[in-house]
DNA sequence: CCTTGACCCTTTAGCGGCTACAGGGTGTTC
DNA sequence: GAACACCCTGTAGCCGCTAAAGGGTCAAGG
């Protein structure tokens, strides 16, 4: 298949692919006469691998480790435990402060309601406040340090 | 004050207080006869509004937007509004996005555990069946089209 | 006076993971 | 033979920094 007929596939950009190519993630397929990427299974199989990691929001470095486990099914698992035990570690910290954060603004939202000026606005007193740093809706315990 | 002086009043590097300034969003200060910066009370609270800004995970673009209101305080505050809400969308898009990768994730990590080789690896065989467009623990709904 | 060391300067390049050109070749269809 | 979809390479841009190279400045200590 074509690079294009492969991105159809599995739903990858063809410059992605192309991307992946550069970056070693994918092997490198045969060429036609023309010059055209010729793609087989192989190559539908792993892409589709690469996509559900990436989906999973895995760095592309640590797609390669998996990938490389697949190539070395003898190699010990332990491995690829921690590889998944330390993303869902960055995960779940990302999470938490992405909760955090929207707590943050909404408590910052609610300051103000349309319709009046600039210089009545809650949303920029508060920013404003915080940048004198003084407690704020957004982040109650910085409080000055006097 | 100095560049670092001003860095370790606002927590900002100085490597990004002088990035600020290339990209616009901190005014250039005056420069001593040695051609070090020279900042003051104005750089030091607008510094710390973008950097609280940063802190709620605004970009750039809208902290200099931010930035623009707190200059025209007669400008209708609608806009903040707008700015705020926008922001906090995306926020929550993506705070339900991680939750679901979180549950994605351990979901997989519950189909290893250690000892063995990759081969029996069940995390493994998981992200492989994925690519092969059958259901999988960490996307339940993508099961095969057939 | 000289050296050390902390600070400052500019310019440039790198990170991750794409994405978007520019400028060309190929291959099918009307 | 021309239009069009597809393919190729190479390079540059996005965001928000971060680091490094290669230098200048200045105060304190010997």
């Amino acid at each position: 298949m074509r690079i294009g007929e492969l991105s159809e596939a599995t739903g990858v950009d063809v410059e992605t692919i192309r991307y992946y190519e550069r970056s070693g993630l994918l092997q490198e397929p045969e060429r036609r006469a023309n010059g055209y990427r010729a793609y087989g299974p192989v190559h539908l199989e792993r892409l589709s691998f690469i996509r559900h990691c990436r989906a999973l929001d895995m760095p592309l470095a640590d797609v390669q480790r998996l990938l490389g486990f697949v190539e070395r099914p003898q190699a010990d698992c332990g491995d690829i435990n921690q590889l998944i035990d330390e993303h869902l570690a960055r995960v779940r910290a990302r999470l938490k402060s992405m909760q955090a954060l929207e707590k943050q603004l909404t408590a910052l939202r609610t300051h103000c309601e349309a319709g009046h000026t600039a210089a009545e606005c809650g949303i920029l007193h508060e920013l404003v406040a915080a940048a004198h740093g003084e407690a704020c809706a957004c982040h109650p315990g910085a409080a000055p340090k006097t």
